[in-house]
DNA sequence: TTTAATTCCTACTATTTTAGTATGATTTAA
DNA sequence: TTAAATCATACTAAAATAGTAGGAATTAAA
């Protein structure tokens, strides 16, 4: 499954940003030394979730980041997809020559990775950014 | 998350297994042939596959493996923890100077992974072998 | 008794992915 | 003018993954 730690930290993060939301931009600075990852790392990290709509930069000095829409909207499935590119455990179709595009047992494990997938994405559908930072205490949905 | 190719393989060969249980040892060149895998791979992921007592072997010619236990009782979880030791996604314990030992922000996503780890084992825990090769259609449980 | 088919064992290696560095340009508040 | 910030791109080290390679041991069958 695509899930990293680049999805870790961007869930880290986004979850950072909302936490400081009401105090104008935060800069990668403040968040690379509170979640302790690096600078550089989250500057290519927070490019995607720009391209994602998900944040906004306010460039120069004073600048950073703030969130483009509220914790509450905010699924971390958006996060994850935004950074890690797809969030699909393990299909056959890639891979043409194995797995599904064998003749004698086709794809006997198909059905069971796609319903994994819509497993991980469903938890993913269910949390949102605000259930991180209002409690620390996710659901029980 | 550990879950790999090796899983897959595991599971898929797993499958093939159940599926010819009735004509005594499968021998890996057959499932090698079948799900097109290749051999050697195979035979160390059957290395872990028979420790952990999913299937025993039976050494020399006409031999190969047999199921150890009947395709209802085997969860898809007991045979991908064999082969990929843990099925864990990331957990912040691990690395002690990230994410949960931070001190300004501690661990805000900590439970969040713990319970997507529960999430996906327990619908490993639910699908059983026999799932996959009964009808290929796998479950609304 | 020989042969071929098989599991068993262990070490090595190529490839890919991940995680991160490095460098510098651009923008803008103070 | 300067310093703090984003933006952009290329490079690289480390780790994990996915295999290969080479042989030893076992056993059914010819």
């Amino acid at each position: 499954m695509k899930l990293t730690t680049k999805g870790r930290y961007a869930v880290m993060a986004m979850a950072d940003l909302a936490l400081f939301k009401d105090k104008g931009p935060t800069s990668l600075t403040d968040i690379s030394l509170r979640q302790n990852i690096s600078l550089a790392y989250l500057e290519q990290i927070f490019i995607k979730l720009k391209n994602k709509n998900l944040v906004k930069s306010v460039r120069g000095a004073k600048g950073g980041y703030v969130l483009e829409i509220s914790p509450e909207e905010i699924k971390i499935s958006n996060i994850i997809s935004a950074v890690d590119e797809e969030v699909k455990t393990l299909n056959c179709k890639k891979e043409s020559k194995k797995g599904c595009n064998n003749k004698s047992s086709k794809c006997i494990t198909h059905n069971l990775w796609d319903q994994l997938d819509q497993h991980i994405n469903n938890f993913f559908e269910k949390v949102k950014l605000q259930d991180l930072v209002k409690k620390n205490q996710i659901f029980n949905k």
